[in-house]
DNA sequence: TGCAAGAGCGTGCACGCGCACGCTTATGAT
DNA sequence: ATCATAAGCGTGCGCGTGCACGCTCTTGCA
């Protein structure tokens, strides 16, 4: 048995070959630039369906001197960080998306800083991009920029987070509340479930919504309603006073050491590592979220049971090949909210990752 | 801060401008065909790290005539089968692959008829293909196909199994043993471990190596390491009496009530679903392996606990490019064996697999 | 009837590349 | 000195598109 792949050499000559007429009005036709007849256009439609004919990308990128640009948003990051990962994704995008001639231009904002979210925005709409992409921080300003690009025609989308009521182009992301459900039921998938301790960060910016209320949300919900006699203690730490936060994590399991299971919703588990390390216990079970190499660092060496993530840099890779597709062809997306797949990882299924 | 993706309109033009001479020459120098003096060769390559010139892919395939031809032996399937995913692996990689011209040629054999995959293997040598990639089932002919193809000169790549000690350029797939007993852990992974069930199926052809046993090992090594005094009850059922089946588990489970944990290391777990529905039972905890389409039905309504799996089409697709890759650059690969990472799925991230 | 305007359509060129062809100059044999 | 040979190099063409330009034929208005 032997299938084909059936090799297309339709050219658009093909095409106006059979519809009598020639390229120049099939590409009239195609681009729906008018200046033809109803008459010829219902001809070349015909003909176009018949021979299941798409511009060749390779010609058609080649010929096109115009190239798309597009701008991206997001935070700025050093190596190693979230955002990186995202960096990533959007970069590999830009290579798959070669038969288009686009242009990537990446303004990296402050994450501390809500002005220089917005002197970049500033920037994004003096260069009129064709379409934007950025993650939704400060609800605010996100807001604000969003009513500017409307106004200004161009079309925008979110990754990794957005606001649910503006009229941006697409979403990618994971869905946060499931994924924090699903790591409650990680940390509780093992023997008697007891109480919890969950470690929050403490945040000193100020006019920043919590971007990690959601995922906690999915976490405390599972909890509450599979274990209601489950105790949950939440506890801070400062994520910039790695000694602050070891010592507030040794007083507290020194006071409860019945507390063996331990969760970090946002995306820093990292940060408890060297408490583990030097305070190992073997019925301890830690859950924590994304992969960052530092959190993968904690996982194969045995401190975190699981962790909970998405492929990073595919989200973005997909956010910027389905919105560049969209914006180009002028078209709607297949589906506005794309929710990605939540990975669970173990140490047992870190390789190769 | 702004990044700006280096726009590269660096054409051949340039390079043969800088360096001097004409597009033909540089031509030449970046393809070794010769017939360039020394010292030509020398300016050219100089102009040429110094511009960072790379060829426009897209003119390159547009310009070139020539198609490379892949040939791809792999098993026939039905709609929703295993094999299919894999086929769809493939073709994704032919539409990624589109600045080269590929042609990939299926020849699907009967899993069942080692004749058929010899008949297969005969046709694809006749067309002399630039490069084949195959699945390793038959031990015997797949020994001889290869030394066959390595006599003719035709470099082969093996997906999702291999053998060891033949001269392949490269293989994709999962690490079986790990994969087992990754499986074996998930299973365990609820309170106290009792006594568990594996089913197998009855295999009624002959020459064929099991391709399974490495998948079984890692499970069986694993329990019988981490919780000795388990013990291990296997079954067989045969894959195409789904009645007989029913009866030998029922059988089984009536015997013995007190094994509550299940497992099958082939990628049928889906055959049990039926006994599974019909009989209850909120403590059993059920693991298989592979995301078949009727194995993720099973998941999602809590018929099974855990599946085991890797992104199939992934695994075919990387394995064609970078095979294709590899094969038309004439290099060699980063990594002769790459182990995909194994997902583990589960009722609550299934969402958007 | 004459003529401008515009609808409807075909053609030429450029995009960057691979490759066949053919031109010029050096080399060596007669 | 003459001429065949080949080394070393430049040029033209075509790949399939997108688009500017310009041609023909109809239409409407003076």
């Amino acid at each position: 048995m032997t299938k084909q792949r059936s090799k297309t050499p339709i050219t658009i000559f093909d095409v106006a070959a059979l519809a009598g007429v020639s390229r120049g009005t099939v590409d009239r036709v195609v681009y729906k630039r008018g200046r033809v007849s109803q008459k010829t256009i219902d001809k070349v439609q015909k003909a176009i369906s018949q021979l299941g004919y798409t511009a060749n990308p390779n010609a058609s990128s080649l010929a096109l001197k115009r190239e798309y640009t597009f701008a991206c948003l997001i935070p700025e990051f050093r190596p190693g960080e979230y955002w990186e990962k995202i960096f990533d994704g959007f970069r590999d995008g830009v290579k798959a998306l070669s038969h288009y001639n686009i242009k990537l231009d990446f303004h990296l904002y402050d994450q501390t800083d809500t002005e220089s979210y917005r002197r970049c925005s500033d920037e994004i709409l003096r260069t009129r991009p064709m379409g934007v992409i950025t993650n939704a921080v400060f609800k605010e300003e996100v807001v604000a920029f969003a009513q500017r690009l409307e106004e200004a025609g161009i079309p925008y989308a979110f990754v990794d987070n957005k606001i649910d009521d503006l009229d941006y182009l697409l979403y990618y992301g994971v869905d946060p509340y499931k994924s924090g459900a699903l790591g409650a039921f990680l940390l509780t998938t093992r023997c008697e479930v007891q109480d919890i301790a969950l470690i929050r960060l403490i945040r000193d910016r100020k006019h920043k919504a919590d971007p990690n209320a959601p995922r906690r949300h999915g976490f405390l919900d599972y909890i509450e309603e599979t274990f209601p006699q489950c105790r949950i203690h939440t506890l801070f730490i400062h994520p910039e006073q790695p000694d602050q936060a070891y010592a507030t994590l040794e007083h507290f399991f020194r006071e409860h050491p019945e507390v063996k299971h331990l969760a970090m919703t946002n995306s820093r588990i990292f940060l408890i590592d060297d408490y583990l390390s030097r305070n190992p216990d073997p019925e301890r079970i830690v859950v924590g979220f994304d992969d960052l190499d530092r959190n993968l660092a904690s996982l194969s060496n045995g401190h975190i049971e699981y962790l909970v993530t998405r492929h990073i840099p595919l989200q973005s890779f997909q956010a910027l090949t389905a919105f560049a597709e969209c914006v180009i062809k002028g078209t709607k997306p297949q589906r506005r909210n794309n929710y990605v797949h939540m990975d669970i990882l173990h140490r047992r299924n870190l390789d190769n990752y």
